[in-house]
RNA sequence: UCCCCGGUAGCUCAAUGGUAGAGCAUGCGGCUGUUAACCGCAGGGUUGAAGGUUCGAAUCCUUCCCGGGGAGCCA
């Protein structure tokens, strides 16, 4: 007897009469002195539940099937129907219904047949994937990898897998993780007191990684055009709804492209995997509309629409002095962009995602190109409406002489950057990547409102349960 | 890390110094091809923790814990 999912029988791949057999867990469960029971069945391979009709004349029907409870696994064999009732077009008339898994203490199962607070879902992260909400996300999250994936695949790009531990110290992108096997309660010392690392694990301090970036871009100088797509690290005490401890990004890196290529692939890979999104998960968005955003299907079809802004980091700053609303921050040339500044850009002045670029060197990392006025360097960040900054990236500094200035004015020793500096000694090229926060591309296009919502399992400051 | 808000039944919330309640969930009963059904009954509480003020504290004060929003940092 072949197993059949909800999707199968829901969306027309199983013809109307067939016998199915159909595995899942109850939703609810509601009974007719008729002489049967509805059991709405899930098995989180679509949005929407299967109707299970379970007649009275089932051998155990009094004694199993009419005490069914939210969160039972069952396994219900039948003829796939037209529905009789309204709200569901088939149904499983049941000839067999087994109880595979009972719910102990059902009076007090976390994940009732009724809304609950992301906030307390949060506290049962190991059942809320049987929500509406979490079931939907993760079907999202599914369809927004494999698209990204798919996007760079079709393109000629090469999927690098750059490593999680890392020991280099120059990454320079936050706070970092430790990774390390010394004993804490008894650390082997140098003869002046420090920590001696070189009995560690690897013979040196390492890290989690904070970004993928100067790794692959080893593999862009040999391959041409490479992504990452993994795990990311950031140790920063950091409680918002946009950052987490452990995320995941996505940094494609581009040889012999210039910044304006980079921008334009960061606004095509944007709009190919929403529009992906908006072909395969409409049951999903449909949920979201409904329930958390009631824009978030109109903001994507206006988004894969709609070419970018591209505003010059100086122009912004002129348009922020002539803005007619008072900011809490005052803006000047030459300082970072605050959150309401981006929003200003973003979802008032210009009212889709924004690109800017060309940045100030003093406020920019030591990795990115100088432009020839000397002051700005080749960088720009991606603005969303609702979110901010989406996506962060730059032309690199191909330049051996031009690197080496920089790291000297950043009173960085090049000796730890000498495979870096390589690549500039060995064949350089121009080239450019981005990287693109992935938890921030779920929220963007779910119209969730907090990042901690779109991972399984969330890893903030102080809490890393499960 | 800073500022603000919150923590009461399994969940969502009432009760603003005077006997801790409702809806949903759960159990039992009724009723109906039902639609997060409906009707009735029942069980369910150390009001986040500790201390303090008061005749009396869920309520006011102090400290701590936890959660949320915003800021900084960033993706």
């Amino acid at each position: 007897m072949p197993i059949h999912s909800v999707a199968d029988c829901l969306q027309g791949r199983v013809p109307a009469g067939e016998t199915v057999t159909v595995r899942g867990w109850v939703r609810t469960r509601r009974d007719s002195k008729a002489g049967l029971s509805f059991v709405q069945l899930h098995d989180g391979s679509c949005f929407a539940p299967l109707q299970v009709v379970a007649p009275k004349e089932l051998p155990n029907y009094a004694s199993e099937v009419a005490k069914l409870t939210a969160g039972c696994a069952i396994e219900a064999e039948g003829r796939l129907v037209p529905s009789e009732g309204k709200g569901q077009t088939v149904e499983v008339q049941a000839s067999r219904v087994n109880v595979v898994g009972w719910v102990d203490d059902p009076d007090h199962y976390p994940m009732q047949p009724k809304r609950h607070t992301l906030e307390y879902l949060r506290e049962v992260a190991h059942l809320r994937s049987r929500s509406n909400t979490i079931g939907a996300v993760t079907r999202v999250r599914h369809g927004l990898a494999m698209a990204i994936h798919r996007f760079f695949h079709e393109r000629g790009f090469f999927w690098i897998h750059t490593p999680i531990v890392t020991a280099s110290d120059c990454e320079g992108a936050g706070e970092m993780f430790r990774v390390s096997t010394l004993d804490l309660a008894n650390l082997p010392r140098t003869p002046d007191g420090k920590v001696d690392f070189t009995k560690d694990f690897f013979g040196r301090e390492a890290f989690l990684t904070v970004s993928g970036q100067l790794a692959v871009e080893t593999y862009c100088l040999a391959l041409s055009k490479v992504y990452t797509f993994g795990p990311t690290f950031r140790a920063e005490n950091s409680n918002t709804s946009r950052h987490l401890a452990e995320f995941w990004m996505i940094e494609p890196e581009i040889a012999f492209a210039d910044l304006a290529a980079d921008a334009q692939a960061a606004e095509d890979l944007l709009k190919y995997i929403f529009k992906a999104l908006l072909n395969e998960r409409g049951d999903d968005l449909a949920f979201f509309a409904e329930r958390i955003d009631k824009d978030c299907i109109a903001r994507l079809e206006k988004f894969v629409a709609s070419s970018f802004e591209r505003i010059p980091y100086t122009e912004a700053v002129r348009i922020l002095k002539g803005a007619k609303r008072k900011f809490e921050y005052p803006v000047e040339w030459g300082g970072d962009l605050q959150s309401e500044h981006e929003r200003y850009l973003t979802e008032e002045h210009v009212g889709r995602p924004v690109v800017v670029t060309d940045y100030p060197k003093q406020i920019k990392a030591f990795y990115m190109r100088m432009n020839d006025d000397g002051k700005t360097v080749a960088a720009m960040d991606v603005l969303a409406p609702g979110i901010g900054e989406i996506v962060g990236g730059s032309q690199r500094e191909e330049r051996l002489d031009v690197l080496d200035a920089r790291l000297q004015e950043l009173n960085l020793d090049p000796k730890h950057y000498w495979w870096y500096r390589d690549l500039r000694r060995y064949g350089t090229v121009p080239h450019a990547g981005f990287g693109l926060g992935f938890e921030r591309t779920i929220v963007y296009a779910t119209g969730m409102g907090n990042v901690r919502d779109v991972i399984p399992f969330p890893r903030t400051p102080g809490s890393a349960e499960f």
